[in-house]
DNA sequence: TATTGTTATACTCTATAACTATA
DNA sequence: TATAGTTATAGAGTATAACAATA
């Protein structure tokens, strides 16, 4: 049981705060078992997605957008590139630098993980109409916007393509 | 930065899962935060909720509940009972079974917990309209109550009152 | 000297298995 | 023999700090 599951517990809770925790917690479990069915690891799937939409940065770069020690990225990667799935290339203009990019292999995962994550939206509206589906979306993108909880520091990094 | 939230990372969600993840793990992270204000972990503050409503349960029907080994409910209560908010007792029934309660500090930090919620929800809710939060609340406990996602199996034990 | 990446080390959270006491 | 709780140990995931290479 991972750790901030434990906080929400076995109670319905009786506030969105409370909720939101409960049902990302479980949503992010049902994602995580259909990343593992794809031969990573959760933050693995991370690194994939970021790179798929910010192709070429470099370690320190990505440890930044992850919120992540540089020295995470390290075996992260070092496991994404023994996989064949990202391609590691020091830059010519700066040596110091790791050029980060997916293989072919890397991006066929990539759009496997987006089918994973249709599989999983097409589950999770089961119970609701099109409607409400759309309503909820939307209603959490504004959740999303709103100012009440603490920013991400890393907020102005996030991608918004 | 826990490891389900890596999964999701830095790039805005396209789907409800995905962003479900998201915002879940921001919720917890800051309800994480203000649990700490009060002295306790998340997970410490999970067992004073199953407490609050479940007075009585030994610490076998506690791990169930909570869907962790037997041997972290005892170090839990170690610290809950260290500092005087859990109060341990060895049933005169079944000399094997510990009887836990919550003591007056314990219900007294509940008490604290739930401000705590509260404000989190009232921080959440500041870019919505009354409507919308409670339209978005509604849509929430529909998504909890959906066959989407495989349902705990401990679900027969979550509270509902 | 400052920065990128790497390695070495340690810490937190949790589970598994062995053990004790009670039934 | 079976069950509740405890203790001992091990593993996963992550961060911090020291180091190497490049600028």
């Amino acid at each position: 049981m991972p750790y901030h599951r434990l906080m929400a517990g076995p109670i319905r809770p009786a506030r969105i705060g409370l909720l939101l925790t409960h049902l990302g917690s479980r949503a992010a479990e049902n994602l995580a078992a259909k990343t593992r069915e794809l031969g990573i690891t959760p933050p693995e799937a991370g690194v994939v997605r970021v790179l798929g939409s910010r192709s070429g940065v470099n370690q320190r770069e990505l440890a930044e957008m992850l919120g992540v020690a540089k020295s995470r990225v390290v075996s992260l990667v070092d496991s994404l590139e023994a996989a064949g799935l990202v391609n590691r290339e020091r830059s010519t203009s700066d040596r110091r630098n790791q050029v980060l990019m997916l293989t072919e292999d890397g991006r066929a995962l990539l759009a496997k993980l987006s089918i994973a994550a249709e599989a999983q939206d097409a589950d999770l509206a089961q119970g609701l109409s099109a409607a409400d589906r759309s309503h909820l979306y939307e209603l959490l993108l504004k959740l999303d916007d709103g100012v009440g909880l603490e920013r991400d520091v890393r907020r102005g990094v996030r991608a918004r393509e």
